[in-house]
DNA sequence: GATGAATGAGAGTTCATTCAT
DNA sequence: AATGAATGAACTCTCATTCAT
């Protein structure tokens, strides 16, 4: 099981390079399942209920042979962030590229679609967003530091839009883009946050267009 | 110490029914030097991190004491958030009623102002934000929670302002008052979580810029 | 119990500083037993197959207590060592004083009382004996090198009475000194391991003849 | 590596019934590496310290190979002893049979090379002495006994020197054989001992020539 | 024969909490 | 009311040993 249902979006452990020992590839084998069952594990009672021997005892697997495939357990937490990160930017990215539009109601085709996405990952298992957004950064200094990187990151990620839209003149001239895309994110953050309160269909649907109508036109009425 | 600088915003401490006799004065005191003990140790180490010893040595009591004043380790976190978001949400309510906004003109100058207080708040002491937003939903489920109704409770008090502002007529008639008030609010999130990083001034600024610009006349430009 | 014959000896720990309070007292009091039941455990199975649980529980604490009074294993060992080489040298040196003598004469009858002491000490309780000399030198590098330290303390003993009777006139002009210290030093250790496996008093006295006869006379038979 | 300038001294390894296949040999020769790996790593890190791993990793093999030639790791340190012991053994026995003497200056010339083969064998390589005299009797109960009956055989080996030289009339008549044997290896275990702490040929020289010094004529001023 | 993946007993250590003083 | 000594559950992590490949 795990975040299966964001397997589709063909996430970075499908591309890894292939080994070749039926050996190895066993090894390869345990250790996704050990980082998969990590999560489950720490997404149920939170990283620091969670003991290295309750990862092993969910997996069958005496927990000694924990420590053959992680340092420790912050090594495995890490781990597991990485693998939800990569998994949510690689299903952000696929087919998405700034450059793939030209106009502002293309703009928006994209955009509602990127919402789509995010909608299908986080939705499907609402445990990742919760995981990535209210747990992770409470681990400890370090971690709260990757989650901050992490939006950093993304914002530079809604920045790059921003910016084509500016130089193709659909968008303001004169906008702030990085300010903004941190803004425009916040909105997205935000609406992440709604969804694991209310998970169901309308709520999201319901931010996504308001969030849209934000975006592109403001709340104010025109002069 | 601790966040003094929000203290000036009448946090809800000195609102607490006074107590009377000399001897509870004393105990409410060191009940909230306690807090304010805590929160910094929290702040500075994390709350997994922090001992019962740690916040009473460095308060000179007996770590003994500690339970005379507060049930266990959970209760004090509790109530160090009870404390913070008080004072939070008292320091934005404090002369920004809805009511007080009677055009479009009047309510950007007091989104202006509640930015501004916001700067102060959380620019003042970047414990009590990060705190807040980055660790503590990440205590447990229960504290997970409290962090998400502290969201519905500001998205509620924003939906006020939008609310207020449709009645009036220079918002948007058929805006969608919840969801956009929680996209609002989540500008706001980022705008506090890039404090965090840059805790200048002027990207302070720009953000608080952008997300007006934002707020009021979207991204896009007119037809 | 513990090595009490040795107690007699006006050990380090009745000199030590006395404490104040009921309180301190207790406490100065487990942290003795502390030590003595350490040392116990540590003669009877070794140093690594002791666990601190061991000590803990043959002295009726929980093993969280242990802590409150020494920092680790490694401490609690240096603290038994430091007692038990403390305890040997009080001994040693007590009315023992290299100026106190004056003559071969008055020279033979102090180191038969040192030897006598010795076997009192060593005899008393083998335990002390075995674990300085057999097994704390083997628990680790430091400890190694305290061993050694010792070495090297008794030889500037002994190496004391030796300078004295070369002052006086009775020892040899031209004695080395030093390395002579270090070679009688060895005999007595060589008494000590031999009282080891043969603990009968008999033995021990034929030692200390033949050590008092190779040191005043040599083995060789006169030209 | 390993103690190899003992191995000059025609160790008990090169004596050993020479096998005959050419597999046989090679697992004798694996066999006899492992030995020396397991020295390397027991001298440089303590038993305890070392794990069966360190030992394969060194040696570049697989840990499991190592149980195919020793049973555990008790086993392998019994196998280390035993080879150090008996190194050092034939090192002195060589050439030094107590019947090779006559008279009390050739008792002299040959104690003086017993010396200095001990010299060159431990001096050589200290961490053999180190490893015999400071730690092995610290691993466990029965090793401390092998370790006092290696003494043991020692004293026996140097009564035999003595015995000669009493029915050969040139020591003593009356003396104590074997407890002057045991103090006089008691002397050379100082000599050892001092050569851990100063390496140099100085301090060793000196050391030989005190402990001639008191054993043939004592230290005290004739009548 | 060689390997190293798997194991789990067991180690040291921490710390929230209690309660006698 | 304040204290801090005592506690033991619970944790992380190591490593000697086994055994299927």
């Amino acid at each position: 099981m795990s975040f299966s249902s964001v397997r589709q979006y063909a996430g970075p452990m499908t591309t890894e390079t292939t080994p070749v020992s039926r050996a190895e590839r066993k090894k390869q084998e345990l250790r996704r399942e050990i980082i998969e069952t990590a999560f489950d594990c720490f997404a149920e009672r939170g990283y620091h209920a969670t003991g290295i021997a309750d990862i092993a005892t969910r997996l069958g697997i005496g927990h000694g042979t924990f420590y053959r495939y992680f340092q420790n357990k912050r090594d495995i937490v890490d781990h597991v962030i990485t693998d939800l990160v990569e998994t949510v930017v690689a299903a952000l990215a696929a087919e998405n590229a700034p450059e793939a539009v030209s106009s502002l109601a293309e703009y928006r085709v994209q955009s509602a679609r990127i919402g789509d996405v995010l909608g299908v990952i986080l939705g499907g298992d609402p445990r990742v967003a919760r995981f990535l957004l209210l747990e992770a950064a409470g681990i400890d200094a370090e971690m709260r530091e990757r989650v901050l990187d992490f939006y950093e990151t993304a914002a530079q990620l809604t920045a790059g839009y921003l910016h084509h839209g500016v130089n193709l003149g659909y968008l303001h001239a004169d906008l702030d883009v990085d300010s903004t895309a941190r803004a425009i994110n916040g909105m997205i953050i935000a609406a992440v946050l709604t969804s694991l309160r209310d998970p169901g269909p309308d709520a999201q649907a319901r931010m996504s267009s308001a969030i849209r109508r934000v975006m592109y036109d403001g709340i104010a009425v025109r002069a």
